[in-house]
DNA sequence: CTATTGTTGAGAACGATTCTCGTTACAAGG
DNA sequence: CCTTGTAACGAGAATCGTTCTCAACAATAG
């Protein structure tokens, strides 16, 4: 027997720093708008990092769970994920760019509380995106 | 030559009055809930009707795009169909049972409207829902 | 250094949705 | 009614994003 024996340190799966994570991680800081799996995937590869396609899912989906990313799913279907801060907030996404801005509304958190209580619906989430033309992508030409 | 020569009725596509397109109208509007399409497939099998896979896809999708239904992504990824009022309005939605109610939120489009202009944003949409435990499904035993 | 066990990655498997294309059947005209 | 043009069907193939499988690998404790 060895390791796991003596029960000091936890040890259990996530934990691991790779090479694969840390690309992942940093491209994730760097992104200002909400990107899929596959984009993510190619970037790499286009930069020349070589990380397989089941990483590239498996470690996004890890850092969800962890409550590291905001997740929404695209119009066609795609998952995206983002890094976003730890609070409570909804988000103003560019339908051209994707550039994301996260913004809170206390009116509507009261708002959605309310209206659920109203119908007699207990344990209460929502979801509410904001989609349209940054300033830039409003422009004309 | 016959038909589409004189100019009278448009007789363009989607209109025509088949049985499948009975079947599925008539299966929404007992719908109380949202549903996909493979759950009307399965629906319309079970009760002995017979209609092709594509059709109830095709037959969805145009019913969407002509208003008549609101659509839904479900979060393993399904597209769900309800029919639904014509006015704009919200969601209240039971993740348990899948009974639906229509709410609206006006102070949500006042909020939505002002933060999306406050950041420079235009031609701004939004998506709100609301999942919880219906009366019924929130009760114990 | 060595053993342990979480990680990785190539490719197969999946599941929802869309496409292809020969067949079927509305519905307007004769 | 019957003929016709063509919209609509439907079975199966094709897409596509995502997940699973499993043998090879590598981070880390002892």
């Amino acid at each position: 027997m060895t390791a796991r024996t003596s029960g000091s340190a936890p040890a259990g799966p996530g934990r691991r720093d790779t090479r694969q994570r840390r690309l992942l991680r940093d491209q994730l800081s760097r992104q200002e708008a909400f990107v899929s799996a596959q984009q993510m995937y190619d970037d790499l590869r286009a930069s020349g990092d070589r990380v397989g396609l089941a990483t590239v899912y498996r470690t996004l989906q890890a850092m969800t769970e962890a409550g590291e990313l905001d997740v929404l799913r695209s119009d066609d279907g795609e998952v995206l994920y983002r890094q976003c801060g730890p609070q409570h907030h909804h988000h103003l996404v560019c339908r051209a760019c994707g550039v994301t801005v996260e913004v809170d509304g206390p009116a509507v958190e009261r708002w959605a509380t309310t209206a659920a209580a109203e119908h007699g619906f207990t344990e209460v989430t929502h979801v509410v995106e904001l989609f349209g033309l940054c300033a830039t992508c409003s422009r004309p030409s």
